[in-house]
RNA sequence: AGAGUCGGUCAGACGGUUGCGGAUAUUUUUAUAUCUGAGGAAAGUCCGAGCCCCACAGGGCAGAAUAGCGGCUAACGGCCGCCGAGGGUGACCUUAGGGAAAGUGCAACAGAGAUAUACCGCCGUAUUUAUACGGUAAGGGUGGAAAGGCGAGGUAAGAGCUCACCGGUCUCACGGGAACGUCGAGAUCCUGUAAACCCUAUUCGGAGCAACGUUAACUGUGGCGAUACAUUUGCCCGAUGUGCCACGAAAAACGGCUUGAGCGCAAGGGGCAACCCUGCGUCGAGAUAGAUAACCGUCCACGACAGAACUCGGCUUACCGACCGACUCAACAU
RNA sequence: GGAGACGUAUCGAAGUGGUCAUAACGGGGCUGACUCGAAAUCAGUUAGGGAGCAAUCCCCCGCGAGUUCGAAUCUCGCCGUCUCCG
């Protein structure tokens, strides 16, 4: 398995943002950007809407953890960037996971 | 067992699998092994320091902070003890608590009058018998507050005008290290406000790790200015320096970064206590988009507030609960 | 992480110890006049909550304490918003 890579700039971010394929969980917000590497790159945004410190550090974990499980199945060469929402707070990483597979693969990013 | 006061401790536990930050060892890179990894508030940034830079820290004015007394401390606006005031049956709790007798200001509305006054009333004098003039703060009314309160003497009526007592202040005496206390003696100053200006005493140069340093890189363009600008709140003086602002280089990297006024001890000593001295033991995060998570199992009281960012000492605020110790009150039983 | 500034009707904003802020002033909304209709202009009106049949009264200047006879204003503690930094 590949070393997590984490994106870092600000300029990533909004190309991601701008550029970028968005797709949308009821707990997340994923954006996917094609790099020229071959490898997994993920970017967390934990807002002030989440709630303090406490709750963004845990709304990361829980992104983090879930991004791990999915990164076999991943298309690879791709920058991901995950924005949390609210109701992150109250599920499992597994939920959250399940949650990421269904609307990608609703929306052909992934086949089975 | 009931009601309550004060102080302290803990902050779900255990096991398995997969992962993350740091250190050390081995190693060609990779990686592997071992150890270790958030809080009592890490928070708010309200005080005080260390450290660091600016003239190593200058002078004057302005300004700011603190405010019973004594102690503790590196220091403090903190803590401990005591005094005064207030609350509670009590254990105990609360307390911005210097000066209004240096001076100035303010006290709206109401009220006759707010630091000075005469509306009603009372008394005297004059006379046109109802008014004028004068005296008065006892009574009425207004107000948060009306010449400290109350009684007696006194008087035309009255008034600290005089006297006794009481409250407050000041001086002396006695007690205490001091605040302060005292059927003690004297003075006879007495509206409130200093979280109004102010006075007194003490303290304060400014800025903060996004500080600052090293390496690398640039020595450019435009604007302002020598009667100028900078040296981080205002003004003046002095000293030193020659720049300052915007844009580009620029998406810099590394150090600072954790062993310190450190922590623990049913150890010894001093002190009522805060705390101090001695001895022994011990090393307990150091990230840089920011490390503690995910999943499974068992148990219970079903887990609150909440995440280090240079580091300490406090304060304040948030918080599900559990446990320990000391003490008070009420009632009953033996 | 650190350093500051600001919270007043629907919006902007004045008031900085004193009759109830008739919450000034400006914008916006509503009503009327003018117009065939509208704009512009002119005039009037306009925050919320509670008690009461009503007249009317009470509360409210981000929130909570304190000082004062009296606080939007002074002091302290919270909450929220915004700005700045190499």
């Amino acid at each position: 398995m590949n070393r997590l890579v984490k994106i870092k700039e600000n300029y990533e971010f909004r190309r991601a943002y701008n550029r970028g394929k968005a797709f949308v969980t009821p707990y997340a917000v994923i954006y996917a950007f094609k790099n020229k590497s071959n490898n997994l790159r993920l970017g967390i945004t934990a807002g002030k809407k989440i709630g303090k410190a406490v709750q963004r550090n845990r709304a990361k974990r829980l992104i983090t953890a879930a991004f791990r499980n999915a990164s076999s199945y991943l298309p690879m060469g791709y920058d991901y960037v995950i924005v949390a929402r609210v109701r992150i707070l109250n599920v499992k990483s597994t939920v959250v996971e399940r949650s990421f597979y269904k609307a990608l693969t609703e929306a052909g990013f992934i086949n089975k």
